[in-house]
DNA sequence: CGTCAAAATGAAAACGGTTGTCAAAATCAG
DNA sequence: CTGATTTTGACAACCGTTTTCATTTTGACG
């Protein structure tokens, strides 16, 4: 069991961005896969769930998710042209989240931070065109 | 003209925290507003695409509206309890997603942070239950 | 091996928020 | 007033996601 839940993992796992369900499942499907839409979707549901992998929400309101190297906390620089993603670490963030937090009463401080940019070749790319 | 799109600011500019399409749909209706869901849809495209009026996604996929007091960049520190929102500037992650971005080499830096944690008041009723 | 119960699967329908369509109504020239 | 233009809103279409439910797979036990 669980055949399915690893294969999706597996997916995400070797992928360099965030990837939507419907994405991983036309993926699956090239691949030669038999799976169902509705299996892809429970099997990201309970890998998010247990923590293993990062769910966002895009503008366009579809959920994206990303299998993250560490479990520790971090953030995320995305190109906003081809996707590529960096893991960042951002201990300034970190603490000005906690400061603002701390500076109107509020506790238990949490945050969420995404930044966006264009990417070196992407940037090559769009000022050659 | 634009009568309806001025009532939808309104409600908004009085409203404390973010608004859902439909929330403020039902409120107007509620009041006895004769407008349809699409012409309020459109009305905060129209005031979201010219800037007035603040935009994102909730984790369930409903996009939520809020009119901010300043037409600058800031962020919100959202209690996760009442929804009462604070809207704080942070020179610091500015500075920290703009550096961050350039050790990457990537350009055109945007980002989007948000706070979360508890408010004093709701802190205190938490204790004390 | 059978047998049966529990869990997993997937096709299709349901759902909910949002967007498009299009005809009717309001508004604006002339 | 008349005709053109814009705005409007009821309703249908859309799209990603979730639920439903019958079927299949799995695993324990005799």
């Amino acid at each position: 069991m669980t055949n399915r839940r690893e294969a999706v993992r597996e997916i995400l796992s070797h992928s360099e961005g965030f990837r939507s369900a419907q994405d991983i499942y036309a993926q699956m499907r090239a691949a030669g896969a038999k799976i169902g839409l509705t299996t892809v979707y429970r099997a990201l549901q309970t890998l998010a769930d247990s923590g293993q992998i990062d769910v966002l929400r895009t503008d366009e309101g579809e959920s994206v998710y990303r299998a993250c190297a560490t479990g520790t906390h971090h953030h995320h620089l995305v190109c906003r042209r081809c996707g590529r993603t960096v893991e960042v670490a951002g201990p300034a963030v970190e603490r000005w989240a906690e400061a603002v937090g701390a500076e109107h009463g509020f506790t238990a401080i949490t945050h969420t931070v995404e930044v966006f940019g264009t990417c070196p070749s992407c940037t090559a790319a769009a000022s050659s065109s």
